[in-house]
DNA sequence: TTGACTGTACCGACTGGACGGTTTACCTTT
DNA sequence: AAAGGTAAACCGTCCAGTCGGTACAGTCAA
C-alpha cells in the first residue's frame, strides 16, 4: 500500500477508536490494533502520537473545506451565497465527516494547542462574514447556531432529532439568504 | 472547616488547574496541591477521581441554573420572556461561571458519560422552547447560537471580540423577543 | 479529672497497571 | 544485499487508588 494511504487508514482507525471507545482510549496500541498494525508500525508513519492527532485535526478541517467548496461551487461560486453554502455544507456533512469531527476530542484532551488548524479556519471564516448579503451580525448568528449544533452533537449532548434539525436547517437557510427585520 | 466547604474548595482548585494547566493536567496530585491538601485528603472527600469530576459538572450546571433563574426573576418570571432571560443569563455569566465551564473538559476527556447532568439540562431546555412567543425553530436557533458561542469560547477557538459579542447579544435578544419573518 | 475509646480529617509511601516511545530483529521487495 | 516496512519485547514515567498511620476533638465511665 502506498505510504499516504497507510497514513490515511491509521487516521481512520483512530477515528473509529474515538467513536467506539471514547477519546481517552485513543492510545497508540488501540489505534494500531484497529488499523491492523503494531504500535511500531503506527510510529513508523507518525513519529509521535501528537503528530498523529495533528494530522487527524488537519484532515478534518481539510475535508470540511472541500465539502464547503463543493457547496459553493454548486451555487455558482457566488460570494453572496457563500453563507448559504456554509449552511448546506454543515447539514450535508455525511457520516464520514461527522465521524471525522470527533478527531477534535483526543486532541483537545491531550493538548488544546493541537486545535490550531481549527482556530485558523474560524478566524478566516468570521473575518469574511461581512461580505454576506445579510450583514455581519446575522451571519455570525447563523454560523454560531451551526457550530452549536455541531459541537453539541460531537460532545454527545445534543437532544435534537433529525426532524428538529431539518426545521432548523430551513430557518438557517432563510437567515443565510435574506436579512430579517 | 465544614465538610461541604472543603468539597467546594477542592472543586475550585480543580477548576483552577484546568484553567491554568489544561484538562490533561487535572490529576489527583495536582488538584490536591492546588487545594492545599494531599491526595489522600482529596480522596477522603471524593471516593474516586470520577466522582470529583461528576461533582464539578453538576456544580457548573447548578450555578448556571441559578443565574438563569435570577434572570427570569428580573423579568417577572414571565414564561414568554424566558428565552430572553436565557440570552441574558448566558451573556451575563461572570468570570466565576465562565471558569466553571471548563469543568466540562476533564470530564469529557476521561469519560463522556460524566456529562449526564448537562444532557439533562439540555433535554429539559429544548423541550420548553415551544412555549416562547417566537416559535420553536427560532428559539432553537437562538439557543444553538448561544451554545456555539459558549462552546467555542470554552474550547479556546472563538475568534470573537467583546465588541462582536455585544453585537450578537443585541440581535439574539431581538430574536428571543419577537418572531422574524 | 482522667484515662480508654471512637469518629473525623488528613497524610504520604507504596502498588499495579497503562501508556508513550525505543530498540532490535525479521521479512519482503527491488 | 540494501531499503522499506512491520512486529514484539522492553523501558521509564505517570497516575489512580490503597493502606497504615497520625492528630485531634468528643464522649463517657470510673
Amino acid at each position: 500500500m502506498a505510504k499516504e494511504s497507510v497514513r490515511g487508514s491509521i487516521l481512520g482507525a483512530a477515528e473509529r477508536v474515538v467513536r467506539e471507545r471514547g477519546a481517552s482510549h485513543v492510545t497508540l496500541d488501540a489505534v494500531a490494533e484497529a488499523a491492523g498494525l503494531s504500535k511500531g508500525g503506527v510510529l513508523y508513519h507518525f513519529q509521535t502520537k501528537e503528530a498523529m492527532l495533528v494530522a487527524l485535526v488537519q484532515r478534518m478541517v481539510d475535508t470540511f473545506r472541500e465539502v464547503y467548496a463543493d457547496a459553493q461551487a454548486r451555487m455558482g461560486d457566488d460570494p453572496a451565497r457563500s453563507l448559504e453554502a456554509f449552511v448546506e455544507a454543515v447539514f450535508g456533512m455525511d457520516e464520514s465527516l461527522g465521524h471525522a469531527s470527533c478527531a477534535l476530542l483526543p486532541a483537545l484532551a491531550s493538548n488544546p494547542a493541537l486545535l490550531e488548524p481549527l482556530r485558523g479556519f474560524y478566524r478566516h471564516h468570521f473575518a469574511q462574514l461581512g461580505n454576506t448579503p445579510v450583514g455581519w451580525d446575522q451571519a455570525a448568528v447563523v454560523t454560531l447556531a451551526l457550530d452549536g449544533m455541531w459541537l453539541l452533537e460531537m460532545l454527545g449532548i445534543s437532544p435534537l432529532t433529525d426532524k428538529d434539525e431539518r426545521r432548523i436547517q430551513k430557518l438557517l437557510t432563510r437567515m443565510a439568504t435574506a436579512p430579517i427585520h
